[in-house]
DNA sequence: TCTGGGGTCCTAGGACCC
DNA sequence: TCTGGGGTCCTAGGACCC
């Protein structure tokens, strides 16, 4: 009977997804570079990275790749063996505008399009072809030249029946390629696509998979459902099914920015293990959150931390708030009562972390029936009007005192505060 | 080349309850 | 102290993504 039920349910989901989509994504190609070039043309051609304030390459160009350089390479190393290549800092505001202005241009051809990341979304374009009286190819190639004649961005593209294969498609030819994949050549691209490659498939599953002789997706999507039910978790029999033409992963065209976490972390060198240090850095570190926390109205039911060593090994706590808050010296004082748990001495840190969880809209706040409350919305209205301070004046007016020692010997750069900043002032 | 920062989702297992 | 079965909720941690 189970067998029977499971069927019925398969063919439910199939006719649920009868009509063929057709599944746009664009991808920018070496996004953080190719911004720094159509904001100064002069360097096009040349080797550039970008990634200059966080001491390792976050983008590099096709000239700079072509020499050997890879992302995550430690800047001194490019300035070291490559003393021709431009190092750039990150600038995050043009990457937020040029990134806004591009899936703009999507919307001109379709209203709902999924922001997936700061330079890449999705869009269903079913449907649209008669009224534009252009085929799904045409519509795609306007969309590619109008991004790059209006932004001077070069995007690659690609089309198919569900978002996953049409990551596989974008990805097919780069820079600036345009790939269709329909149902039927589908597996004729899936042969040549080594597994680790798919959306999803990390380097764990990619060894656990070989192990079992699949090398490619094709090898991936020719398994029974069954056998990857039963040898693996829910993720990958979604990828699966889009891989086989099925679509189960829907367009999310989230028009506000919601979050379910607020993390921040920074890592320092020398690595240490002077608690005043360490908690100095957190307390930064619960600064940043919070004020981020506050700039999009929203309170924490939870907080962890962590602590990561030398050797990359993580050591983590979680506080549950008993009141709600987003006042961060609240969360400094529960974090130092916890900090203990999580440090041991002569253990040599690099990194520490502060995430906020559960996070809640504002307004639904309550907090205990003793006084907590009145308190906590003390600091909070301290706190916006600190915020609305460093609106007017820049970055980092104020501190506590707790996150001092932090602020000493930083070099200022553009992070991605001002990021999420800016997205709300543009 | 000794390795940054910010997210999401899923699962296994424990706590707790009847 | 050992004896059942079954359910829900929460949490920590893993895996993955850009």
């Amino acid at each position: 009977m189970d067998k029977v039920f499971q069927n019925s349910i398969l063919n439910d989901k199939k006719n649920n997804n009868l009509k063929t989509k057709v599944i746009f994504h664009m991808d920018g190609d070496a996004f953080f570079v190719g911004v720094e070039i159509a904001k100064n043309p002069s360097m096009k051609g040349l080797p550039v990275v970008t990634g200059e304030e966080r001491g390792i390459v976050s983008a590099l160009s096709y000239e700079a790749k072509a020499l050997g350089i890879i992302r995550g390479m430690p800047i001194y190393k490019v300035n070291r063996d490559f003393p021709n290549v431009l190092v750039l800092p990150g600038d995050y505001k043009s990457y937020a505008r040029y990134s806004t202005m591009m899936f703009d241009i999507v919307r001109r051809y379709v209203d709902d399009v999924e922001e997936y990341s700061i330079d890449e979304c999705f869009a269903d374009l079913t449907g649209f072809d008669l009224p534009l009286k252009m085929t799904y190819k045409q519509i795609v190639e306007r969309i590619k030249r109008e991004v790059n004649e209006e932004l001077g961005l070069s995007v690659s593209v690609g089309i198919a029946p569900t978002k996953v294969l049409a990551k596989v498609a974008s990805k097919w030819v780069k820079p600036n390629g345009l790939t269709v994949i329909e149902v039927g050549n589908a597996p004729d691209f899936l042969a040549k696509t080594p597994i680790a490659k798919i959306w999803g498939i990390g380097p764990k599953a990619s060894i656990f998979l070989k192990t079992k002789n699949i090398q490619t997706a094709g090898d991936f999507a020719n398994k029974s459902l069954e056998w990857i039910k039963n040898n693996l978790s829910k993720p990958y029999e979604s990828i699966w099914q889009e891989l086989n033409g099925v679509r189960v992963l829907e367009i999310d065209p989230k028009t506000k920015t919601v979050y379910s976490s607020i993390q921040k972390t920074r890592s320092f060198h020398p690595n240490t293990n002077s608690r005043e240090f360490l908690l100095s850095e957190f307390s930064k570190n619960i600064e940043d959150a919070c004020s981020k926390a506050r700039h999009y109205k929203l309170i924490p039911k939870k907080v962890s931390i962590f602590l990561k060593t030398k050797d990359f090994k993580f050591t983590t706590a979680s506080i549950t708030l008993s009141s709600p808050t987003n006042a961060p010296e609240t969360i400094v004082s529960l974090v130092i009562e916890k900090f203990d748990e999580i440090y041991s001495r002569g253990v040599l840190y690099r990194t520490t972390g502060i995430t906020l969880q559960d996070l809640m809209p504002n307004y639904v706040s309550q907090g205990d029936l003793f006084g907590g409350v009145e308190s906590v919305n003390k600091f909070e209205s301290i706190h916006n009007q600190i915020d609305s301070l460093e609106h007017k004046f820049g970055k980092k007016v104020l501190y506590l005192a707790s996150t001092q020692q932090a602020m000493k010997n930083r070099k200022v750069g553009t992070d991605y505060d001002d990021f999420d900043r800016d997205l709300l002032f543009l």
